[in-house]
RNA sequence: GGAGGGGUGGUCGAGUGGUUAAUGGCAGCGGACUGUAACUCCGCCUCCUUCGGGAUACAUAGGUUCAAAUCCUAUCCCCUCCA
């Protein structure tokens, strides 16, 4: 591999396409080079999970404390309270305290202790809540002490903002103050825990910048930021989007099946990419697998899928979505993960109406939709395509092994049993 | 405070009294093709229904009318300009 910078973790960084921005790579790279080092992403807290948008920066933080240093994880506890108005046109809906504080327990919880390891020595991994110090703040003092520090006619020429002034978008002092508040959380951070190094996707960029900035002219420090690009699909789409809405990390809100799903079923031509940012599988095998051509493609994606799906939910977890996806795709029979539903025996014995079976089992969410999944003919019971909308499943249906198979389509399938 | 513009289904955006549950694009879902991909094509895309219909719906609440998303009144919210 090509050692273009001096430092592991700049080098892996851009091996597996991490990199968009530095604000200055030489000095980064030096910085790194001299020991252990401290860095770290913000994330939201206006969801009780994580996402797939939020992984590109967990691999990141991931690949800084294999590379020997110690990885920040920043909840939004305060800056979540505003909303990042960067790139888009409306105001976001604000939360109240309480749900931003369980979220903050929920993913605190749960995602990052797959990636990260909090107990590691001097690289332990630590996480912090902004709300901390951002709901302390006396409003005066801090616009004296740090609000002299902010340009707002810098502020104003970044892309993030520039755009929504061009369309002539609202935007409120509120949502204006997010970036001062993001600036200030590096500055914070430097200070208590020493991080040099902010990092986060493109989109990020003009709010970390404010916090390099920020940290030069208040306390002579020299900071980072770095930047990842977007990922996005080839017709420009954004990535991250399922049946059910977000990818989420948690299993309580996508099941591990659900997940390797996900990445099995990604584009094509996204492969290579997915490989690299997501496993953290050596580039060599990355290069083998993204040479492969038609359906052999296939076996890319089943070990990007198997490989994403034991980062985040662990080995046993990957190995039973991959064992259910063969059962379900490749024989035809069916495996232990689809969701399943249980039903009384003697009310199947009488016999029950496929719609009602397909609302239980949750691959539809009403009686049209039923309908019209039926009218269409995506419904299957036992992969036979069921065309009648009265059509009742009864005992007769169950199979040797006492289940009912009922799809939605192709991919959708769900299990009933008799209880 | 004044003047003007606007709030339509997940979203963008038509529609200015009547076959309008509301054109079209995007997103989504299903089918065909295929490789559990992409492309393309076709269908669907408020809810309930004994499949005859019924109930809700165009910011909110009233009103005019045989009939309103479309007209009137009040209220709320947003934007622009002026003070």
């Amino acid at each position: 591999m090509t050692q273009i910078y001096k430092s592991d973790f700049l080098n892996i960084l851009n091996e597996r396409g991490f990199i968009h921005q530095c604000s200055n790579f030489d000095a980064l790279d030096a910085k790194l080079m001299e020991g252990p080092q401290s860095a770290y992403i913000g994330f939201d807290a206006t969801a009780k999970s994580l996402h797939i948008g939020n992984l590109t920066g967990i691999m990141m933080l991931y690949w800084f404390q294999q590379s020997g240093h110690k990885a920040i994880t920043l909840m939004g506890g305060g800056t979540s309270k505003i909303g990042d108005p960067s790139f888009k046109d409306e105001q976001r809906v604000l939360l109240d305290d309480d749900t931003i504080n369980a979220n903050i327990s929920h993913i605190q919880n749960t995602c990052f202790k797959q990636f990260l390891n909090y107990d590691d020595g001097e690289t332990s991994a630590i996480m912090v809540n902004n709300n901390d110090w951002l709901d302390q703040l006396p409003y005066l003092s801090f616009l004296r002490d740090y609000g002299r520090f902010f340009s707002v006619n810098r502020m104003l020429s970044f892309d993030s903002v520039k755009q929504r002034l061009e369309r002539e978008s609202p935007l409120s002092l509120l949502e204006f103050n997010y970036m001062v508040m993001q600036g200030y959380d590096f500055l914070e951070l430097n200070r208590r825990h020493g991080a040099i190094l902010q990092m986060g996707g493109s989109d990020q960029w003009g709010n970390i910048i404010n916090g390099v900035d920020l940290g030069h002219k208040s306390d002579r420090v020299q900071l980072f930021a770095l930047t990842a690009p977007l990922l996005t699909t080839p017709d420009g789409k954004k990535m991250g989007k399922t049946l059910n809405g977000a990818v989420w990390l948690n299993s309580d809100l996508l099941t591990p099946y659900d997940y390797y799903q996900y990445w099995r079923n990604v584009d094509d031509v996204m492969i290579g990419t997915l490989l690299r940012r997501f496993t953290i599988l050596p580039i060599s095998e990355i290069e083998n697998l993204e040479a492969l051509k038609g359906a052999e493609i296939n076996d890319a994606k089943k070990i990007l899928a198997f490989e994403a799906t034991k980062l985040c939910h662990g080995e046993q977890a990957a190995i039973n979505a991959q064992s259910t996806a063969q059962k379900t795709f490749e024989q035809g029979s069916v495996g232990d993960n689809l969701p399943s539903i249980t039903i009384n025996g003697d009310m199947l014995a009488q016999g029950v109406s496929i719609t009602s079976l397909l609302k239980e089992a949750g691959l539809v969410s009403s009686n049209g939709e039923a309908k019209r999944l039926i009218q269409g003919g995506g419904a299957r019971i036992n992969g036979v395509a069921i065309s009648a909308l009265d059509h009742s499943v009864s005992s007769n249906d169950l199979t040797d092994e006492n289940y009912i198979k009922i799809s939605a389509g192709k991919k959708k399938h769900a299990l009933i049993r008799v209880g």
